[in-house]
Formats: C-alpha cells, structure tokens, sequence
DNA sequence: CGTTGCATTGACCGCCCTCAATGCCGGTGG
DNA sequence: CCACCGGCATTGAGGGCGGTCAATGCAACG
C-alpha cells in the first residue's frame, strides 16, 4: 500500500515550497513504487549508476565517500524529504553511496523518466536544478566548518542542524529530535576522530548545551548554543520537494 | 567586440560535452554581452541576489564564504569554462561571493531569461542541472579531502586538480600551467595555515614532485604524485559547457 | 556465556597552529 | 633618486588541539 503524492504527509510542513496540482499529478505518474530499506541496506553505491532514482519519505541513512586508504568521509545526512540519485541521474554514476542508518521508505522514480520530466515539466527541472544548488549549499558550508571550526564548534554546528531540520519535518517530540547515528558517523561528517567527538559530546553534556544519548538529541536552548559558536539565526527558507 | 558562441574558443576542448546547432544559436540569444572584471573585482556576492549570470571565458578567480568571525573559506577555483551564479539563478541568492584574481573575461547572460530556458530548451535545463551536480561532485571530494588527509596530500591534490584540469583548457605550455592564486588562498581553500602551506610547498619543490613559484604551476610527473598519495588515476568525464 | 558493536575514559605525542621576524618587489611620493 | 610602505613569500621557535593506542563497560544476540 503506497501513499499518493497527493496526500504526500511531508507536503504540509512549511520547509517544503507549494505545488500546484498539474504537478502534482504529473508526480503521482513519476513514482513508480515505494521502497523499504532495512538498516545496513546501501542504497546507491559509489561510482555505479543507478536506473532509479529516490525521495526519503521516512527513516535516515547516509551518504559517504571511501577513500582508497580505506577512510571513509560521511558527505552528508540523508533525512526525510530528500532526494537520493540526481547524482546519477544527471551524470550517469553516483560519487557516494548511500546507504540506510534506520529502516527507510522510499518513493521510487525511473531514472528514464527523467527525461521526459525535463522535456515536459520544466517547474519540476527548476526545482531539480534547485535541489542540486542546495546540495551545493549544503557541502560548501560543511567544507567552511571543516576548514575553519574546532571541534566544539563543528559539533554544535551538526547538533544544531539536526535540530532545526528534524523540527522541521515535524519530528520533535517532548523538547527532542530522534538522532539514529552512531557517534563514528558524525565523526567521520566533521573530520574527527571517533575518540574525540566522544569526548566533546560529553562535554556539551556537562554543560547542559546538548544532550545526545541513546538515538535522541536534546538541545535545551538552540539560540544560546548558536550564539556561543557565532552561528547566523536560523534562516530556514524554503526548498522544493519531489 | 564579443565572441559568437559559434566560435567559442573553449568549445574545442574535449572536456566539454558536443552540443547541437539549434541548442548553440539559442545559446547565441541567451548571451547578452561580455564583462572584463579587474582583479579584485567582487563579481557575485554572498547573501546577495545578481540578476546576471555568468560563464569564465578566461581568466581565473575564487568562490569563497566569509565566516562571522571574519575567516575566509575558499570553496573552489574559477577556471575558463566555468559557470557562475547557479545558485543566485535557482534559489535567489548567492551562497558564496566570487572574485576575479586575474583579469576575467565573463559571457553575461541574464537571469531572467533563465526561466525560458528551462521552458523551452530541456537539453540546456539538463546540462545546468549537471553542472550543479559537478559542482556538488567537486566539493565532496574537497570535503572528503578535508576531513581525512592531512596537509601534504591535500597540496598535493590540489596541485594535480589545478594541472588536470588547466591541462584540458589548453593553458599548458612548456610543461607548466599558469596558476596565479597567493599561497593564502590555497590555504584557506584546503583549511591549513598560511605558513604551512608554504612549508609544505617548500617540501614538494626541494623533492623535485611539484613546483608553484611565482604564478606558474610544474608537475614533472602528475601519475608518480598521484601514486604517492593514493589518488585514482585522471578519469576525466566531459561536462557540458554553457 | 562468549561474541560483537558501540560508548567511554586515560595516557601519550605529533601535526599543524600561532607568533614573530626577515627578505623581496613594485608602487608612490618627497 | 631614494625613502617609505604594503603585499606576499619565507623561515624559526614554541605550544596546543586533536590524533592514535589501549583498556573497560554495557547491552543485544546467537
């Protein structure tokens, strides 16, 4: 039994951009199924292509690079709302996998139908388009918090990320935000040591900053945490969702 | 007197994708004129909205973030055939400022045409759709570069992009490549300090690997560099050129 | 009840940062 | 013509942030 776009329940949150029906009904025929990935599962892999494309209806997962010492960088979060596979789409083979940290449902989309998609609609091109910017986005402030934060401050910086986006999609609950990771997925995100994110981690504890145990994350105070760290207000602006 | 997109000079080159003649002459009309920028010139800005877009016909320049407490990120080099302001064009505002450091000859194109484009020329709506992509590409890569390799293999990866890829748009001569970016800069792109980037420089030009002195870029041996420090051998995928 | 995965904590030390001084070059004005 | 200055490259000294190594605890699981 897979949900219609139409009553898509990721559509009413606010961090989404409207839609009109035409489109929305050009998208209903674009999903061609759903898909549930057990933890573990990888998704896409690394320079292999891909004939499907996907949006994250639920669930989290992760998207990292290997490096051929074996290292591995996490690039990014895959959470609610996103979409995995552009990559592919457009340029034919992914360069990250993807895979999922918690069980995930994903729509499906035929990576042939993109074609027609950019030939027919091109609102949804645009927003396609304006999803890979804001993937661009995304890295380029990662890339600025990797080369110029410490380690508090890359910590706070993802913990307040989390925060305001799992808000986002609607999944706080009693002043918290699940948080599915493992301490070495963050780390292996902000380019730290396993040992030292542990560390800081518990540092935030000590200091009623953050709380983050057993797969919640508690921040107490988001706007103080921000302003310790010189972080810009929360500018959440919108985002197309497909 | 400005250059007819027919006979773009950087169109010869084997790293851009083949493109029709209807796709071309809409390309003509998209362009509305040419732009010389001084160095130092600040030709897009952060948080700010351009109506004009770009692509770099010569020339070379910087993408970079300003942190709140005055840092600079670097987020990438802007070399001949890139195209600026993607961002601006999708989501409004630019994510990151743009500056020439060398004088730079830009095709202008205007923003408001944009939206004509996707509507009628789904092939140029795909291709800018790739290069988000690439770009998104690109700075994962840096991310991975920045979270896991240390200061040695970061130069040397930077050095052997800047040969690759100034290589494929005949800027090669004598066996060296113009590359006329201050130690600072690549500094702040690959998040170590001035000084020892330099050091490390130092180091690459004393073991006869790779010598950048006074603009010019020398690596006698890219594959023996790249064998050092792991990396995989140039596989230079084409991208489209607009 | 051994094993496996993850979180936690302490000891040690190295890479890279900061501070600081010097040299070189081109531009500018007295 | 020369003194001065600003921008950039270079080099040495010293120290701290965060790295590796290693051991322990705990819970889930076969």
């Amino acid at each position: 039994m897979t949900i219609d776009c139409a009553n898509c329940p990721l559509r009413q949150f606010d961090l989404f951009s409207p839609i009109s029906k035409s489109t929305l009904a050009f998208l209903s025929r674009f999903k061609t199924g759903e898909l549930v990935a057990q933890p573990g599962t990888e998704i896409l892999t690394e320079q292999a292509s891909s004939s499907q494309l996907f949006t994250t209806l639920s669930g989290m997962g992760l998207r990292y690079k290997t490096t051929s010492d074996g290292d591995r960088q996490v690039v990014g979060f895959v959470l609610p709302g996103d979409f995995i596979g552009l990559q592919s789409g457009v340029m034919d083979v992914m360069q990250h996998s993807v895979e999922a940290s918690t069980e995930m449902r994903l729509c499906v989309f035929n990576r042939s139908d993109l074609w027609t998609l950019f030939r027919s609609q091109p609102d949804l091109a645009f927003s396609l388009t304006h999803l890979a910017a804001n993937e661009e986005h995304l890295l380029g402030e990662a890339l600025t918090v990797l080369g110029q934060m410490d380690a508090q401050a890359r910590i706070a910086w993802a913990l307040l990320r989390f925060d305001r986006r799992l808000t986002a999609v609607g999944l706080r609950k009693n002043g918290r935000v699940p948080l599915p990771y493992r301490q070495q997925d963050l780390a292996d995100a902000l380019g730290l040591s396993l040992v030292h994110t542990n560390k800081t981690l518990a540092r935030f504890r000590s200091r009623q900053l953050a709380n983050w145990s057993e797969g919640w994350l508690r921040v107490p105070e988001p706007d103080t945490l921000a302003s310790l760290y010189d972080f810009e207000s929360s500018i959440t602006a919108t985002r197309p969702l497909i």
